[in-house]
DNA sequence: TAAATAGTGTCTCTAAGACATTATTTG
DNA sequence: CAAATAATGTCTTAGAGACACTATTTA
């Protein structure tokens, strides 16, 4: 029985947090009453693709239309699933957290947002999730190293400093500010809004990404980590 | 039904060359005498894990025992094969070409290298290998900017300058001679064996990888330059 | 000796890091 | 005004690139 998975983060309250549901519990039930990433069975009828089946689940579970999504990996072995040999795709979701709520639906029991600290969550998974969000957590703070990827955490519009604290929650470590925005001016990524966000101090400049969907891959890593 | 195919690269004459084998032609067989990725099913018996699958596969078709394996992504939607949805985990391999000869197993009619023209092969594939194919080489290329992957496409033993120049082909373009070798200096990915390359020159210093498993990520892509 | 390739040294340039300084708002 | 955060400037440093130079072998 093949399957989709999706490992969905964002930033609630400046921390990391990983989208679960529970397992139902039930006679026939693997694993019930566990928390587990939110997934489902493709629907050969709805699902042109893959990915096309992750981008419904994730519209599903959240309501979000265009998210961030990429593909993380599959797996797949005898050992995974009690019921036998399995196999799934897992994709892999940014999104904002500004009016988003995880929506239980089907035999989801519960969705809900778990704070991800140094290498997963605190509650116990089921299968083989606890592996898949490790992979899905290096994946993500490899690449924040080298990728505008934190910017879709973040709402439309954003200052600077913003998105330099959101790659900080990320990467658990502070930047440096004046390289900070040299690298992503040259980047390219962002336009200025015409617009500022004001508090009691100076106001700062509202930004936008150009694009959306795919990520900016810097030149280089934000700290050569020789040690 | 779900597969598992492989991407399987090596460097013969100075040029990346990948391995595909003939589709089988018959009343009933998709993709008739085109050329395709090597793959198959999975065997619920003998495959432990996807993995597994694919590791098992690659010696049948290479015998080559245990070269360096990542998982490339999966495929699957309802226009790939004319037989209807279907998806595959699709496998990505680096070889060294020495001693090794394609074997054509099972209902791989033959199996032959093809040399690896900018995007692709000469020969139309079958399925929707142009894309795998294509995602695999990107995959190689981006690598190579910041890790030792090109490392096992060598033999065991080699030089610096091999090693140079094996990142040159997969680049397919020149390296500046003292940064690379700091860099790989530095990388602390080679140890040196107790003998030397000849010719009719200056003889040069034999090295071979403390990991021929892991690859080693350096700090830095190799030319920043913004193109 | 010349030819060939191995291996190193020097200089420049780019971008990151540390950290100070200036700018602009509210209370 | 002070407080707070935005935004920029200066100096240092690490490592890539260009390229010249030295080293060691065979023919």
């Amino acid at each position: 029985m093949t399957g989709v998975d999706l490992v969905i983060f964002t930033v609630r309250d400046d921390v990391l947090h990983v989208l679960l549901t529970q397992r139902p519990d039930g006679p026939n039930e693997p694993c019930p009453g566990l928390w587990a990433l939110p997934g489902g069975f493709i629907d050969v009828e709805k699902d042109a693709s893959l990915e096309a089946c992750a981008r419904r689940k994730l519209a599903e579970k959240t309501g979000v239309a265009s998210p961030y999504l990429e593909q993380l990996g599959s797996w797949g072995g005898n050992a995974r699933d009690p019921r036998g040999w399995s196999a799934t795709h897992v994709y892999f979701a940014l999104i904002p957290s500004e009016g988003i709520e995880p929506r239980a639906g089907g035999r989801a029991a519960d969705a809900r947002w778990h704070p991800v600290r140094d290498h997963g969550v605190r509650e116990k998974l089921a299968f083989d999730h606890v592996a898949i969000l490790s992979a899905a957590l290096e994946r993500l703070r490899n690449k924040v190293e080298y990728t505008s990827l934190p910017a879709f955490l973040l709402p439309e519009e954003f200052t600077l400093s913003e998105l330099q604290h959101v790659y900080e929650i990320v990467l658990d470590r502070p930047l440096n500010k004046s390289a900070f925005r040299t690298r992503v001016r040259d980047a390219d990524l962002i336009v200025e809004v015409p617009r500022q966000r004001s508090g009691a101090n100076r106001p700062a400049q509202l930004y936008r990404l150009k694009d959306r969907r795919h990520p900016v891959f810097f030149p280089r890593t934000f700290s050569p980590r020789g040690e």
